[in-house]
DNA sequence: CGCAATCTCGTTATGAGATAACGTCACACA
DNA sequence: TGTGTGACGTTATCTCATAACGAGATTGCG
C-alpha cells in the first residue's frame, strides 16, 4: 500500500459502503440521505457517514457541493481531486454535471494572482436547468 | 415607491437592523450571529433573520456564501446582484472580497451555451489566504 | 516480546443552520 | 367597507454537522 491513488481495495469498508451509495445514485445525496439508505448495512449514526465521506473527499472520490450541502461521487474522468471543477446543476432533475476548463481554472488563478492571494480551493457551482429538462 | 433599486429608505427596520449589522462587520455573519447582535432590537427568533436575509439578497445588497453558511454585504461597487461574482474568502482573517470578471463571466457563459445549460445563478468562492495575512 | 503511536470505529449528546405552520397587524386600493 | 398583500412574531420542528469518550486493530520500534 505505497500508492496514493485510491481504488476500492484501499476503501475500509465503511468507506467503501458510502461510495457504493454514492455510485449508485443519480445525483448527490446528504449524508442523512446515505446514513438511511445503509442502516441495514449496521449504520447508526451521522458520524460514520461524514468520517467516511471526509476520507473519500480528500481521496478526491467524492465532492462536496457546497450550494446543496451534499456530496457526489466524482464522474469526471482523470478528475485527481486537486482540479479546478465546475458543477452544472440542475434544479429540476437534480443531475450534475462535472467540467474541468483549463481557461477558467487560468482565468481564476489570474484574478488570484493579481490580488496576490494565495488560493487553495475554488468552488464553482452552475445552478440551471439541464438540455433534457428543458426539452421536456 | 416606483423604484427598483433599493435604498436604506425602502427596508423595513428589520431589514434595515439586519443590513446595518452587516455592513457594519468587517466579514461575513452567519444568521445566528445576526441574531445574537440584534437582540437587544427586539430580536427573538431565526426566522426575524431570515426573513430579512432573504429580501436583502434579492434587492442584491447581501450575498451569500455558500462554502460558509454567512452572509456578507455587498462591497462590489455597482454589484447589480444579478453579476457573476467571485468571492475571495480568507481563511485566516475571515475578510471576503468581491470581484466581478468579465473574461470569466462570459467563460461560464460558453460552458453553460456548450452543455445547452440554462443557467440562472453561479456561485464562485475562492478559499486561500489573503495578501495581508501572508504578509504576517 | 512489550509498548506506544496511530487509525478506524461505535455511541451519545449537542451545536448550528434553516424552515413549516399559525395567527396578527398595517396598508393599499377597489 | 371589504379584500388582498406583505411584513411581522412565535413556537415547534427539521436538516446538517461535530464534540467527546472509549474500544479494538495495526504498525513499528526498542
Ligand atoms: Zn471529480
Ligand atoms: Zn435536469
Ligand atoms: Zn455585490
Ligand atoms: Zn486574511
Amino acid at each position: 500500500m505505497s500508492d496514493h491513488v485510491h481504488e476500492a481495495a484501499d476503501l475500509t469498508k465503511n468507506q467503501s459502503l458510502v461510495m457504493g451509495a454514492l455510485t449508485r445514485s443519480k445525483g448527490p445525496l446528504s449524508a442523512y440521505t446515505i446514513l438511511d439508505q445503509l442502516r441495514d448495512n449496521g449504520f447508526r449514526a451521522p458520524l460514520q457517514v461524514y468520517r467516511a465521506l471526509d476520507k473519500l473527499v480528500e481521496f478526491g472520490l467524492v465532492h462536496r457541493l457546497e450550494s446543496l450541502n451534499a456530496f457526489v461521487a466524482c464522474r469526471h474522468p482523470g478528475c485527481d481531486g486537486d482540479d479546478t471543477i465546475a458543477f452544472m446543476i440542475c434544479e429540476r432533475c437534480g443531475q450534475v454535471n462535472e467540467i474541468s476548463d483549463n481557461d477558467l481554472a487560468l482565468r481564476l488563478k489570474h484574478l488570484a494572482g493579481e490580488a496576490s492571494f494565495a488560493l487553495k480551493k475554488t468552488t464553482i457551482e452552475l445552478r440551471g436547468i439541464c438540455r433534457t429538462c428543458q426539452a421536456s
